[in-house]
RNA sequence: GGCCGAGUAGUUCAGUCGGUUAGAAUGCCGGCCUGUCACGCCGGAGGUCGAGGGUUCAAGUCCCUUCUCGGUCGCCA
């Protein structure tokens, strides 16, 4: 007898036709063609290879296995007389000695087919993710993942990156998003922190002289989801680098991404480096947003001054009018509707809206308070035969209702967006501070770690009232691709006086720093290097190459909506016991 | 926490103006079928219409409450 080995689901050809051999996997259908013919599908983690059962005590014992099931088939490889050319193994077939069941499916009816598992309610795939993987739709983006945590590594290491892990149980940090609490058992009533990020390990190996780090780095926020963003935990590509600026930053970001795009994506990747850069202020005027969608070929209009001049209220008290001008004048009145209200629920105000005819009038919507301001109109990009959505409102309320508008109707009206590509680009020159909105009072507009563009020299001016805080832009920047904020960095503030000046900006001082970054703000008075990093959003980022809407569909075990993991029962109460160690007491919970 | 959408057979869905025994596809079970490959054909089983309450002669359908899931806003330095 020849030696007869394992083979895989995808392994047999032609060339092995006459050879005895044995796979094992899953069964996944028996076709009956008869009572002495049958085909039964096994399938493996590499394909699926199709078993002729000639026999009817060979059928019978196809048919007595639930579908599954795991099996192990040994036999002759041989041509089959009908050949299926969609299948690699499509032209054999094992003509089965024995068949073994190996794992029995005690299910004859299953929660989904496993070829249609994507169809099934989301609720029931994640309850059964394990069948649900089985499917190689949902395992393809999982091997995708590890492709690109393999490319994305591997880059960093060529480009003499160190991968170094840091702590999973750390300090809680005040600033940010929430955090999540795990009980000190030796140290009753106080507790470590999940690190909402690596960042000030990071910063304090900077310190340390390890000049280049990296790390795919798991980041815990106990914030809630979105579709783009899986609650509770998720990977960064966290990097940083001493004695380095932005262009620095950029320079390895352009060098390191593209190539994984190109060669894992699923589209073609339209920026070639360097990416577009966009200042922060800029984005929010052209396109209503700070993460552009560059697929789209829409702009916002200012048009608040001709606004002013018209008769219509709304219009007049608005301290800012947008237009975004769209061809489209050919929907109906329900799909311009239909559109408006779209926009209200994302961006929670509906916009007005007109439309040019061909011969130049305006129609419908506020038309009638527009009157006379035609060429002005055509001017700004609303031509005869197009559509306008108009927000009016306070400054931030219009450009967002705007830039919300401008992205529905790329996505409406055919041809704004070309669809299938990659497009990033950079914003930058993020304002260092601005007026809260609760607090009527300056703070920091996003991370105090930043470094202002200017320096000390800068802050000190803004004390003495010679330049307007709000004038103050930091080395902060975002990577976009594709209207997805793919990653935030920045250059950091590496100098303690700068920084004890920033927070005086914003009324607390060196107290504050040392209280709340004890470990950074000391380290730095032993001599620190000027540095800067960026983190990637890993999961975003492959759900951008994988195509999919939803980052769950690239988690391999995600957690619902309410943070649950339904498979697993997380979470769930413990035992007293546990608690009693913990010296924790459950209290104002009703069961 | 707010707003929007969904919840009917194992699964995906349909169900008109409130009116007969709640349907289809697929899956499952049984039978037939010697080249299937989404096999085909015949037959069958399978339902707390998410839950609770109300209106009505009559509720899957209308009203109220509530639960679950998803989207979105807040939130995410």
């Amino acid at each position: 007898m020849t030696q007869m080995r394992t083979h895989t689901c995808n392994e047999l050809r032609m060339e092995h036709v006459g050879q005895q051999v044995k796979i094992v996997g899953w069964l996944e259908n028996v076709r009956e063609v008869g009572s002495t013919l049958a085909f039964a599908v096994i399938r493996d983690f590499y394909g699926t290879t199709q078993v002729v059962a000639e026999t009817e005590e060979m059928v019978k014992a196809f048919r007595a296995i639930t579908k599954e099931s795991t099996v192990s088939v040994s036999g002759t490889v041989r041509e089959r007389d009908s050949k299926n050319p969609k299948l690699p193994t499509g032209e054999i077939e094992i003509v089965p000695e024995k068949v073994e069941v190996l794992g029995r499916c005690h299910y004859n009816e299953l929660p989904f087919e496993v070829n249609r598992s994507r169809e099934a309610d989301e609720a029931i795939r994640l309850k059964y993710r394990y069948l649900d993987l089985r499917n190689p739709a949902v395992k393809r983006n999982i091997i995708l993942r590890c492709n690109v945590v393999a490319a994305l590594r591997s880059a960093m290491l060529a480009h003499d990156f160190l991968e170094i892990t840091t702590p999973i149980l750390t300090a809680s940090s005040p600033e940010g998003a929430r955090d999540y609490l795990v009980p000190a058992r030796k140290h009753p009533g106080k507790f470590y922190a999940l690190p909402q990020a690596p960042q000030q390990f990071k910063q304090l190996l900077m310190t340390s002289g390890f000049d280049r780090y990296f790390q795919i780095a798991p980041c815990f926020r106990d914030e809630d989801a979105r579709g783009d963003r899986s609650p509770g935990e998720f990977y960064q590509l966290d990097m940083e680098m001493a004695f380095a600026g932005q262009e620095d930053v950029f320079a390895v970001i352009e060098d390191v991404l593209p190539p994984i795009f190109a060669k894992y994506g699923t589209y073609d990747i339209a920026s070639k480096p360097p990416f577009r850069r966009i200042r922060y202020n800029d984005a929010m005027e052209t396109y209503g947003t700070d993460k552009p969608d560059l697929r789209i070929d829409l702009t916002v209009k200012d048009m608040t001054e001709l606004a002013h001049g018209t008769e219509f209220a709304p219009f007049q008290e608005a301290a800012m009018v947008k237009l975004v001008p769209c061809s489209g004048s050919e929907l109906t009145r329900k799909q311009i509707d239909k559109l408006c209200d779209d926009v209200a629920v994302q961006a929670g105000q509906k916009p007005y809206w007109v439309r040019m005819d061909e011969s130049g009038a305006l129609v419908g919507g506020v038309a009638k308070f527009l009157a006379g301001h035609e060429q002005a109109l055509r001017d700004l990009g609303l031509v005869p035969g197009s559509l306008g959505l108009i927000a009016a409102g306070a400054k931030d309320a219009a450009r967002k209702t705007a830039g919300v508008a401008l992205k529905m109707l790329g996505a409406a009206v055919p041809g704004h967006m070309d669809e299938a590509r990659y497009e990033f680009c950079w914003i930058v020159d993020f304002p260092m501070f601005e007026i809260g909105e609760e607090s009527g009072q300056l703070e920091f507009c996003h991370n105090p770690f930043s470094m202002p563009n200017g320096g000390l020299e800068i802050l000190e001016k803004a004390e003495k009232g010679e330049v307007d805080p709000l004038d103050i832009y930091a080395y902060q920047y975002d990577l976009v691709c594709n209207g997805v904020e793919l990653s935030s960095g920045a250059v950091r503030n590496h100098d303690p006086d700068i920084m004890v000046k920033a927070f005086e900006m914003v009324g607390l001082g060196e107290a504050d720093v040392k209280a709340k970054f004890p470990a950074m703000y000391n380290a730095f008075c032993y001599g620190a290097p000027p540095h800067a990093g960026i983190a990637p959003g890993v999961d975003r980022m492959v759900m951008l190459l994988a195509g999919e809407a939803s980052i769950r569909e690239i988690i391999p075990f995600p957690m619902n909506k309410n943070a649950q993991d339904v498979m697993m029962g997380a979470p769930s109460p413990v035992e007293q016991k546990q608690l009693d160690e913990l010296h924790i007491a459950i209290v104002g919970v009703e069961e």
